[in-house]
RNA sequence: GGCCCCAUCGUCUAACGGUUAGGACACUACCCUUUCAAGGUAGCGAUACGGGUUCGAAUCCCGUUGGGGUCACCA
């Protein structure tokens, strides 16, 4: 049997983290079954719905390489992806169970709700719904005469129900602990344990992927998908990420929206690697790896369960690792000159650019950090710090020397620039030391930069001389 | 609070009854060096606690403690 499996969002804000994180997983699972990954949007919720979010997902999802084999977006076999767009299936289907005794109709208002879970809590048990214990027929005539309904399931009084986890023991729930939930509410929407058992038979999910939160509303579903008379998925729940403080992440206290991370620079690859050990390590120890070579290894089994710090520091240690180690210099500069143009700031893409970038890898672990770190390529009005100054103001006498030494190099590259410093030192009986800084605190404003050399070699050499001289006069 | 899940360095984790408990991030030194990085080397640093089972326990069992999740006509 091959694997379906889906990531479910609902479009209610920014793009999440842990919908990247839980797509990952999903998404590597189907491709080494040689099954499908799907992609459905839960908005079923008119109250929360965000118009542009499902947008923001998908461009999440393509950024991430995580492409879906069924979507609103492209479509499928098993559509609609949209529940608001399945609204008429829903409630066929409430109604289905309420007709073979496995719901009925509830007709309690939020403020009877309220008072009876007060009560219930009180007592230490779950909330009793009166309607449960109306006559069907009854209960009939009311909605038929147009009385506001929702639909309950009718949970067993007694028992147990046992939910399979692949990555722990069965869990034991004793069913007088869960309460009769809604189904379909007053609007004709469904909730969401309706809509996800019915979506996932339908469309054929075989493997339910998803966050840990999920365990406790996991025996609903158990007891839907048997009230239904259907085969029960696999379920399997992915440890939390979490926050520094080991909370469930969230946007007060971690950066959540993929878009944050996007913005900053961080590459889809370094993204992905970090999620992926995430709950799960390579066999072989592996640091950096590919969405390729993880389907190829993964199992779902060698999943941990301890929730996961989300540790900002290791990703960008991985992205750093990405942009000197992984990708070609010729691929950084192309996606830091895209990223750029993202944020508004258009750098020409020649020689002169790719050659800062070369010098600027290893000095950078996201893009945002680029510009800030080299104002003295791209202007001749760069920041002087007050180390640099000082260098300077130390050097005066020597200044003038070193430009028309470096005017008069031969070829103007890193190792003519480098025989000159060191003739220059020796003739002057200098150490490098002391005439070197001077000249990198003239043309960048800061001892914080690429091999000097180099750096000259970048810039060229009537920017360095004139430079050097308006800075030593 | 009820129910449920979880528990190895600060963080991510390895170990699947027998290891000086390994690696990575972070941190600290040192090396390289014209600065800052990168890179290299080294250091720091953990089996939450208490009982069992066993020749032997991080690993199995029980309890305690701790952390987390969940208790909506939200998902």
């Amino acid at each position: 049997m091959s694997v379906v499996t889906r990531i479910a969002p609902s479009p209610t804000g920014d793009p999440h983290v842990g919908t990247a994180y839980i797509g990952l997983f999903n998404h590597t699972l189907a491709r080494q079954g040689g099954g499908k990954f799907i992609l459905r949007v839960e908005d079923t919720d008119r109250n929360r719905y965000v118009p542009d979010s499902e947008k923001r997902i998908f461009q999440m999802m393509a950024w991430l390489g995580l492409t879906p084999d069924e979507s609103p977006l492209q479509g499928g076999p098993n559509g609609p992806y949209r529940q608001s767009e399945r609204f008429d299936l829903y409630g066929d289907y409430a109604r289905r169970l309420v007709a073979s005794g496995h719901a009925y109709y509830a007709f309690e208002t939020a403020e009877e709700l309220t008072a009876l879970r007060a009560a219930a809590q009180a007592a230490g048990h779950v909330i009793a719904v009166p309607s449960r214990d109306l006559d069907p027929a009854a209960a009939q005539t009311r909605v038929e005469a147009g009385e506001a309904a929702v639909i309950r399931l009718r949970v067993p009084a007694a028992g147990e129900t046992v939910v399979n986890d692949l990555l722990r023991d069965p869990i034991h729930f004793q069913n007088r602990e869960i309460d009769d939930k809604v189904l379909l509410k007053a609007d004709g929407f469904p909730t969401y344990h309706l809509a996800n058992v019915v979506d996932d038979h339908l469309m054929g999910v075989t493997h339910v992927v998803r966050a840990e939160e999920w365990i406790t509303s996991t025996p609903i579903h158990v007891l839907l998908y048997r009230a239904f008379g259907w085969h029960e998925p696999v379920f399997a729940h992915m440890p939390l990420l979490r926050n520094a403080d080991k909370s469930k992440i969230s946007k007060r206290k971690n950066p959540t929206s993929v878009e944050w991370y996007q913005q900053q620079g961080f590459l889809p690859e370094a993204m992905l690697n970090f999620l992926a050990t995430m709950g799960w390590t390579h066999p072989d120890g592996l640091e950096v790896f590919d969405l390729e070579e993880f389907g190829r290894v993964f199992r779902l089994q060698d999943v941990t369960l301890g929730g996961p710090v989300f540790d900002q520091a290791k990703l960008r240690w991985y992205n750093g690792k990405y942009l000197r180690e992984v990708l070609s210099a010729d691929e950084v500069a192309r996606r830091l000159h895209a990223f750029l143009a993202g944020q508004k700031t258009e750098l020409p893409y020649d020689d002169y650019f790719r050659a800062v970038v070369r010098l600027m890898t290893p000095r950078l672990e996201v893009f945002s950090e680029f510009l800030e770190k080299t104002p003295y390529f791209w202007s001749e009005t760069y920041p002087v710090t007050e180390k640099a100054q000082a260098a300077i103001d130390g050097a005066r006498d020597l200044l003038p020397e070193l430009a028309a030494t470096l005017k008069n190099v031969p070829t103007f590259d890193a190792a003519g620039i480098k025989a000159a410093f060191a003739a220059f030192a020796e003739q002057k009986g200098l150490k490098l030391g002391k005439v070197m800084p001077p000249v990198r605190a003239a043309v960048a404003g800061t001892m914080e930069s690429p091999d000097l050399p180099e750096l000259l070699a970048t810039l060229g050499r009537d920017r360095v001389v004139s430079r050097i001289v308006k800075m030593g006069s």
